[in-house]
DNA sequence: GACTGATCATGG
DNA sequence: CCATGATCAGTC
């Protein structure tokens, strides 16, 4: 598949998958899925991926570079509600005394997102019970990135004053630093405030399962709890 | 049932 | 090790 022209394209794209499951979605694009589990993490993401032409890779790059766009899966309940949070991008703190929230690759990544809802009944569904929904294009509105820009300003003010093992996942009404890493030993460079450097679990910035539900009500046009 | 910390797969 | 794609699973 090859990247879509420009953003139309994409859409058009995108709303043809509506109705797919995961499990025909894979057919048609002669995909072998491991079984849902643990194995098969981000393997849904990969999927849509190449469905919509995605440059992917593990570059640090948006998903679609022409466009500027980023695309993500959202596995969320029968009534829309998001089922995890959302997995932004790896956090560096070389310098996050000096790092802004304008600077910074989260607001980029996020700065324009493709949501493609995946309806997922249950954790033990099967692929072929796990629907595509319709997809929805996000650029944040202002409050969205007040909220994100204050969320960001304090979880790295923490780490410059603190060190990043200050913060726990509990910190941020909409975004979170967690970690990000094969297991639990695995080990990033960390820089603390007077240049001294160490090392700590790499850390992730993640979007609130809340926050994204909303994102998804709000393009439906519904109230986040409405029936 | 929501949430945090830990973990799985793949490529460079 | 870095990055990408996320979800698992024990605990609150």
């Amino acid at each position: 598949v090859t990247p879509p022209r420009d953003e139309h394209e994409l859409r058009v794209r995108a709303f043809g998958l509506v109705g797919h499951s995961v499990a025909s979605l894979a057919s048609h694009l002669g995909m072998h899925l491991p079984p849902t589990g643990a194995t098969s993490k981000g393997k849904v993401g990969e999927l849509v991926e190449r469905a919509l032409g995605a440059t992917g890779g593990s570059r640090a790059a948006h998903d679609f570079p022409d466009l500027g766009i980023e695309l993500k899966t959202l596995p969320v309940d029968a009534r829309g509600v998001a089922r995890e949070s959302t997995y932004v991008c790896r956090a560096s703190f070389e310098a996050a005394e000096t790092l802004t929230w304008e600077r910074s690759w989260v607001r980029a990544k996020l700065s324009h997102v493709l949501w493609v809802p995946v309806v997922t009944p249950d954790k033990a569904s099967p692929w072929s019970a796990r629907q595509i929904a319709e997809p929805f294009f996000w650029e944040p509105s202002a409050s969205d990135a007040a909220l994100l820009a204050d969320d960001f300003a304090e979880l790295l003010g923490t780490v410059a004053v603190a060190g990043v093992d200050a913060v726990s996942a509990r910190r941020g009404k909409v975004l979170q630093l967690r970690p990000k890493a094969p297991t639990g030993s695995a080990r990033a460079r960390t820089v603390s405030e007077d240049g001294d450097e160490s090392s700590s679990v790499p850390r992730g910035f993640y979007l609130r399962a809340a926050f994204t539900t909303g994102l998804l009500a709000r393009a439906r046009g519904t109230p986040a709890d409405s029936p």
